[in-house]
DNA sequence: TGTACATCAGTGAACGCGCGTTCACTGATGTAC
DNA sequence: TGTACATCAGTGAACGCGCGTTCACTGATGTAC
């Protein structure tokens, strides 16, 4: 509905919702997904905390608002990056620097979305097309260079499971990507995620910290890795 | 302290402790690390709440000793695997293989060291040990790979700070492994824990799923990469 | 344009709940002589 | 070997707390005629 014709109730609504969201990210942030408390977030709103219920039924209904309003942040960003360049190489490198950058803004989003799996929580099915926009972007990187010629020949033959998961995952999502490239760029894309995830648990202190420069490294060696030219 | 010369006391302590801790782990795969409680544990022991003060004098105690144990479960399945086998790319594949496994069987412990991070939670300088058995162990076989030459020629230069922090690695815990090694068996190590991060938050679902054919090809891929014989 | 009614945002009190931690205690186990 | 004392595991009640959610309500905004 374009905003012109909202009714001041609806302009309101859409507001509130927003704040209460922006407010939710912010105790994300202090306390971590699991304590999230709709409480201290009305608290924090000026509000009673029963009002919250106007605007979401129950406390995992807004939890899966800020997931798909993460997944489509980082989604945002990756397909933005994607867009600045049109060599398959400086692709990749936009697109995957873009996702870090994304990922070490907002942590506690990232780890909403990356960590660990919040027990009791299911995950709706909206959350999918949300989920699967980064590795779209990804996929868009490789399935343009394939179209462009500028991706190196295939490496070797994949197991027979492996290729048949690859084939159906190409032709659903990448039509004309050869099943090895497709599996490497699975191999860089769990990669990527990998660094980015031991980043941000400080699994890299003491050793290469700031990683910055391993960053840099790892996703030009995965670009060559998968081909790309 | 041997355990022939301990007190009934002492050995009822030692049990009692165990039992707490493995309470307090199938708890964790229930609620997870952040809505572990204290009481609930206690009461499955058939124990008051306040007993367990006598073990934990708090519950961060508690948790940095899950920590401390899922770290050396892991460590331990990893080194047992690695010395299974002596070249140095079948080392590789079984320790890889052992780590997914213990992930697998160890979901909630697994998320509990590289999930999302415990907000209020600050990990104590006891896990640095147990938390770095298995970079180690992965190190050490290539370590000995470069000592028994089964390991081809280092690929291209690094950047300058890179090479500083892969310099500085080397002395401290890998003589004689050249930079680049080095930072191609951090790639593959990310890539390693990405893969098992992916596979157990269900980012695989329907695409990657069931995930063996996947990880046996990155793990052999990662190994090439390195240049493991 | 004005009026009557319907919709809905937000209030405030209350529900039942489980939590971590403290404290004074009882009774069993261990130690020194 | 026996006794007196010290140590320590476990009890049970209590503390103060915050949580998610429900419910009957008030008053403002929107809609139909």
């Amino acid at each position: 509905m374009p905003a012109v014709h909202r009714t001041a109730r609806e302009r309101a609504r859409a507001e509130v919702t927003a704040a209460i969201k922006d407010e939710a990210r912010t105790q994300l942030a202090k306390v971590g997904a699991e304590a999230l408390s709709l409480r201290a977030v009305a608290r924090q709103l000026g509000m009673v905390s029963s009002a919250l219920y106007r605007y979401f039924p129950c406390k995992d209904d807004l939890l899966t608002a800020l997931i798909i309003d993460a997944y489509n942040s980082l989604g945002a960003a990756a397909e933005a990056a994607a867009g600045t360049e049109t060599r398959p190489r400086a692709r990749w490198r936009a697109t995957c620097h873009a996702i870090r950058a994304w990922a070490r803004a907002n942590p506690h989003e990232y780890s909403l979305i990356f960590g660990s799996p919040i027990p009791g929580y299911a995950a709706p099915a909206d959350t999918i097309t949300p989920a699967s926009r980064v590795p779209l972007a990804l996929i868009a990187v490789v399935t343009d260079a394939v179209e462009q010629d500028l991706i190196s020949s295939p490496p070797a033959a994949l197991s027979a499971e492996l290729e048949a998961q690859a084939a159906d995952i190409a032709t659903r999502f990448a039509p004309g990507v050869p099943s090895p490239v497709l599996a490497r760029l699975f191999v860089a894309w769990s990669q990527l995620f990998g660094m980015l995830s031991f980043e941000l648990t400080g699994q890299f202190t003491n050793s290469l910290e700031p990683a910055d420069a391993f960053f840099g490294y790892a996703v030009d060696e995965m670009a060559a890795f998968v081909g790309l030219g």
